[in-house]
DNA sequence: CAGCGCTCTGCAACCGTTTGCGGTTGACAC
DNA sequence: GTGTCAACCGCAAACGGTTGCAGAGCGCTG
């Protein structure tokens, strides 16, 4: 059948079935079809299909104005929170008939830029943005150019674009309940960067729930990291346990700033869980192989790329659509990073249970 | 400058500098910037930058059967072993102005066509694939059309193919070398699946590096896995650890095989690197955390992109170049999971060295 | 001053589809 | 026998670039 080079064009399929271009067109178009005869139409398949036709994309995009695929803008592949969300976002829109344009970031608003610039002169029929800092002009210029856009892992204040994201306060509120309940007074939390919404949300949910457990937070015993990376885990730990060496708990705003927390214990000398309990969030692969195997929330990644592909799916087949968040619930995975502290008395064999 | 939306076109450039459109494809071309005269160059290059105009790629590639996309097939982008490679890739192809297609085939000889399909339409210049199994039949189809195709992280045995992968043997050899330094004999080995290129040439590698360090290899020694995944690597080791409880050290083909055989031992109540010595291979993320931290061979995984980009990138400039394979250096990243065994009486301390 | 050659630029035909418009055909009513 | 209408399909103009070809202008030679 199909040739592997294709140089069979709607040209060809039409002399063969004897009929116009145009026809054929319209014939192989499922929104033309009706306009066609269906003796015709069906002559006309019979004909594309022993000549092996594929229409050309490019072609029907320079006339169509679209492209069928979608530009997926993340920070970062090799941070392992995002493949599982791609491969989310691939499947759902590879069945739709969409593929999909990943570009990495590095949240460099430069970057950004140009490979916004890029793909739109590309054709790209809609956008997916996990990037942690798009700025208001860039999703401006993006809802100006008419482009559907929905964002992942973070949200725009003011609900004007759709998006899809954890329960980011709902998330922490589980891991202090289990902290606190372990028996732990003196929590601190190493936060994310505060100009990322899943950060200041994470760092909100922390106060939100110490509060309603009724437990305090003296400033020192929270910092914001610049960025979610081990080393500036590490390196607020580290700060932390030499100026607020009292507390017995932390809860990271995600797993590789809780990894950092790894290192800065080890670097002391300090035993997690024994001396100091930790929480993370995420739970990355692998983390359930750390030492120790790390207590963490748990997103559904996989399911917040399929989620985010629906939604923009949505959005193509209607643009009218009012924009909508979807918030997806998280679930706390208990592991061996937390214990109950050991200067006040509980009872070993409570950490298992919760 | 620059309109959100971009309805500028060449003839828009060549109305406000006087010319014809023709005269501005040429003047903002490269390779035909030569036929016009450097005044009227600049005048258009002028108009051009005032208007904010950038060239449809979708046009051009109607005109010229070129998309400057190339697709990039890999198994599955969860596997971490692949990011830092994609990012390689993408790097470099990003500075020659190129982007990349990026789909996950699972290893599925349906899903691999219908996407190489998919692609071929959507005119990409050139295929990177990283594929395990890809046909011979497929390959020929790819290289019949014409499309330049490297391949990486595993090779075509008759070379027909350019390829760039990491000295597999090498490596395993650099892993039973240590091995053995520490003064263990009885090494099994996980290896993986033997219809891969990488499975079947760390097997190989470490026939030949057993022979060389004049150790024995009898067949219960060695178990081939069907998957490179961690349960295959447990279901294998727990096998081998009941049939030929008395080795002492396993060299495993991939790192999640060596982490299958983490949770082997434990479910067996067995310590490493106390009683079993364990070695992976590509030194994924996070292993350097896990307990206890592994001992692996690292492949230079970005480096493999980059290169397979270059010779990717070479061939799209000379389509005649002759195909050469690549093979980069690994090296032995020595950690927790290995130690002298402890029957045979090494003193301790010898661990940390080498 | 005719003729030649070189440099530059305009012209127009493509690339493979889609789509508005209009023409042909045949059924049917009057 | 003429007119109306719907169904079908052909025609040709787009879409936004690229490129072979030809011609205009000009400097130079003999």
């Amino acid at each position: 059948m199909a040739g592997v080079r294709n140089p069979v064009t709607i040209r060809d399929v039409a002399r063969l079935a004897e009929v116009h271009p145009g026809t054929v067109s319209r014939a192989l178009n499922a929104d033309t079809r009706a306009l066609v005869n269906e003796e015709t139409a069906e002559r006309v398949r019979r004909a594309a299909e022993q000549l092996g036709y594929r229409p050309n994309p490019i072609a029907r995009g320079l006339k169509t104005n679209r492209s069928y695929t979608i530009g997926v803008l993340i920070p970062d592949i090799t941070n392992p929170l995002f493949p599982p969300i791609l491969r989310g976002i691939e499947d759902r829109l590879d069945d739709a008939g969409y593929t999909s344009l990943i570009v990495n970031t590095d949240n460099d608003p430069e970057r950004e830029r140009t490979h916004l610039e890029a793909m739109r002169m590309r054709q790209v029929d809609g956008f997916i943005s996990a990037t942690a800092r798009l700025d208001h002009e860039v999703l401006a210029a993006i809802a100006f150019g008419g482009t559907p856009l929905v964002l992942v892992n973070r949200s725009f204040e003011d609900g004007s674009v759709p998006a899809v994201a954890v329960n980011d306060r709902q998330g922490i509120r589980l891991a202090v309940e289990h902290v606190a309940g372990l028996g732990h007074s003196r929590i601190g939390h190493i936060a994310g960067p505060q100009n990322t919404s899943t950060g200041h949300r994470r760092y909100q949910g922390f106060l939100g729930a110490m509060g309603a457990v009724g437990l305090d937070v003296p400033p020192q015993r929270v910092s914001f990291s610049s960025w979610f990376t081990e080393t500036e885990g590490a390196r607020l730990c580290g700060e932390m346990l030499d100026s607020a060496g009292d507390l017995t708990a932390i809860v990271a705003a995600n797993d590789l700033l809780a990894i950092g927390c790894y290192d800065a214990l080890v670097s002391r000398g300090r035993r997690c869980p024994d001396e100091v309990t930790i929480v993370g969030f995420n739970d990355m692969p692998l983390v359930d192989h750390l030492r120790p195997p790390l207590t963490t929330v748990r997103v559904p990644q996989r399911e917040i790329g399929t989620v985010a592909a629906d939604l923009l799916l949505e959005r193509l087949a209607d643009t009218s659509l009012e924009p909508r968040e979807i918030l997806l619930e998280p679930a706390l995975i208990v592991r061996g990073s937390t214990a109950p502290p050991r200067e006040e008395g509980v009872e070993p064999g409570r950490r298992a249970a919760s």
